[in-house]
DNA sequence: CTACTGCTAACTATAGTATGTAGAACCAAA
DNA sequence: TTTGGTTCTACATACTATAGTTAGCAGTAG
């Protein structure tokens, strides 16, 4: 039972990750995180804290506000 | 050195709870959280998931986004 | 006194990080 | 067509860092 909130903000990432032409791969490369990471992500896997969701943010060069 | 982010979360937290004239522990018991880990939240000694972010969020009667 | 918050310290749950395998999709050359 | 190479993603573990949770004590303010 995956969390919704989870959900929706994996979605929202791969949503402006693919707007962006991006791999999961170079993203992760960009935020500074595991490849693997960003796919956990986005498959609402894993609880992402506040300073990743940032560095997601940054590698997307959106506000977080727009994650949500 | 806490990160930014996180001190401007709990800022933004700390602001929002006393517009609504609310204590540690009223918030805390409306997110079904411990009383203690708002305190650490707004001091930013603490990274928050998402999932516990949405938990205040829904405490204060706010979208996410209203929080960055 | 009571109510509220800061702070320390400890435990246990799980997020963060990484490795490896598998499969799908695409392309190019034989 | 098929073979081989490349790219991308899903998924399964597993380790280690740290978030989540709680109890207790101190200090402040009314």
């Amino acid at each position: 039972m995956k969390k919704l909130v989870l959900l929706n903000f994996g979605n929202k990432v791969k949503e402006e990750r693919l707007k962006r032409d991006l791999s999961q791969e170079e993203l992760a490369e960009r935020a500074g995180v595991h490849r693997t990471y960003i796919g956990m992500i986005e498959r609402a896997e894993k609880n992402i804290t506040l300073s990743n969701i940032e560095k997601i943010a940054l590698a997307l060069e959106i506000k977080i506000s727009q994650l949500f």
